[in-house]
DNA sequence: TTGAAAGCGCTAACAT
DNA sequence: ATGTTAGCGCTTTCAA
């Protein structure tokens, strides 16, 4: 029955288990040469008072941090969680864990959390996107610790990159339109200045299109709200006021899905009729009634491989490094993309 | 150019401004009377040689941590970056910030998790659901900080606990079924013997259902792959092997939806000829054909009333606690689910 | 309003 | 195989 709420500390079960401090140290983090008797009468001692290692004491004195930043934009967007899991899983293996903060999309909050994080003083930070305000980049640059920015790679990095070229993406997907024939595209997306890297999608879309002389014919752009549903409304409005179109590109899949139902209930053929794709590849989506045309963004990999640089650079502080990994996602045409 | 790389300390800012440690310590925390002249002199100092200060230093000193430990089983279930959401914002208003743990729904990994967490010596935790390993509940109560228990109410908290009782909710359900003329009842969900909150809505709703002396007529209990795709199938197969049902209950409004594609496909008329409902509210869903009966699990209200008890703790040790806030969900009928 | 001294709980480095 | 000493970079406390 504890009363008094100090916390242990090594002193604690220094005294409990008839060890001094520093070898009781050794046992609880499995270092240097301890005899087997002593070391379980430590971790003995240890467990019956209910020690829990104090890290911040630990950190200060060993200069050592295994924590990772990780700053995404977002939770919400499934995309995240997805890298998520590929970090954690990667770091698994290794001493680090990853620490996540959340930007909102907005430059001075991430800012503050990038501030925030590295005041910890982790071993690495794993951030999302290339772009960054002044102050941000400077922090970044002046921490001296590994960074990796992630999932653009249009653009140069404080220290190095994983991920994929959303201008490519947009290009490519342009190029599959066109040469399947379809020549009225209209395009919907997130109204997100700030979202660089659906900016950079639509950018190398246009560009790739405006090659074979085709301009978007229409476009809209929407915020908050669901996103199933307003894809739905918002392809509604603009066949309603564009009926020429055959083609819909969408700056998500689940904006994408929302529009796809929408036309299966108006009962228009797809893709004949109008042909539809998307991004991200969003495994959610997968009970539809059609698979709609996406690109995958390699989110999980991308995880993967933005942690595994930092475990290696954490190990090998010296270890060459490579400024910039290009992932090369393919295209997906699922039910909704005209082949030729 | 920064070449060395040792990262900066209070002593570089006291030397570039000519005033001694403690005098910056105070103005970096806006502590104590310092003149505004001093004052300005230090920011600037600080500004320039972009100086980040050190936690784990002061954490150490202050014996003060701002961190609040948020333990949850997944972040790939939108339920719970809902719930970090209301955390956040609640706690944005205060020195507090969160750290996400997780998971799996592996009691073992909750136990590492819990014990990593508090040896960063967090100033409290939320944590999701009651049921914990008797290792896990130690560490709880011998940590000697304010626990919160979120998502569920049916059982007994280690400290105290926010959320909806599960049982009540499956109760519910299961009388509105009955109460709307239902009689052939199937029910679906995930293979998760460590989802104790899905667990308790099953039980809490055959239990409600006998007492009308209905018994589940088929049931079927999935794991993995994308949820909208298994509620198809599974729909699909429950309504081949037992085509009397007249009523499907889904633990998870995802299943649900999948289910409701399905019987739409099939041209079976809902909720006439099949009623359906899940759990959860999912905002996600909004775009589909048809609203699914469902019911809200609260998550941002509870996430922000658990952040909110850890604030209040925090700021006033001694506040009464009240031990279980037990929020009340409401069916919503959607189109699925017959009203009378 | 400012400074000096002591120490938070641990670990690196060096004894033994 | 085990112990001793000196600090990690801050903040608390007390003195000026």
């Amino acid at each position: 029955m504890a009363t008094d709420h100090r916390p242990l500390t090594l002193r604690d079960v220094s005294e409990a288990s008839g060890v001094s401090e520093m070898t009781v140290s050794r046992v609880l983090r499995n270092r240097g040469d301890v005899s087997e008797a002593t070391r379980e009468r430590v971790l003995e001692a240890a467990k019956a008072l209910g020690y829990v290692p104090n890290k911040i004491a630990g950190a200060l004195a060993s200069q050592r941090v295994n924590l990772v930043a990780v700053i995404i934009p977002s939770l919400r967007n499934m995309v995240f969680p997805e890298v998520m899991a590929g970090i954690s899983h990667e770091l698994e293996e290794t001493e680090l864990q990853p620490v996540v903060g959340v930007t909102d999309y907005l430059p001075e909050k991430e800012e503050k959390v990038l501030y925030e994080m590295l005041s910890w003083r982790p071993s690495g930070v794993i951030i999302a996107g290339l772009e960054h305000s002044d102050a941000s980049r400077a922090m970044l640059k002046a921490s001296g610790i590994p960074v990796v920015e992630i999932m653009d790679t249009d653009g140069t990095p404080v220290d190095c990159a994983v991920g994929i070229s959303h201008r490519r993406a947009g290009r490519e997907m342009a190029r599959a339109i066109v040469k399947a024939g379809y020549e009225n595209i209209g395009f919907m997306g997130t109204k997100m200045p700030l979202d660089h890297r659906a900016r950079k999608r639509f950018e190398g879309f246009t560009e790739q299109l405006a090659k074979s002389g085709i301009e978007v014919m229409d476009q809209e752009f929407y915020s908050g709200g669901s996103a199933l549903a307003k894809g739905r409304e918002m392809t509604a409005a603009m066949l309603e006021r564009t009926p020429e179109l055959d083609f819909l590109y969408y700056s998500n899949d689940m904006i994408g899905a929302g529009g796809l139902l929408h036309l299966l209930d108006k009962g228009i053929s797809v893709p004949r009729q109008v042909g539809l794709a998307g991004f991200n590849g969003v495994e959610l989506l997968d009970g539809l009634p059609r698979r709609l045309a996406t690109m995958d963004a390699c989110r999980t990999e991308i995880g993967r491989r933005a942690a595994r640089i930092i475990a290696t650079r954490v190990a090998e502080p010296e270890a060459p490094v490579e400024p910039v990994i290009e992932l090369s996602p393919k295209i997906d045409f699922g039910d909704t993309l005209r082949r030729r």
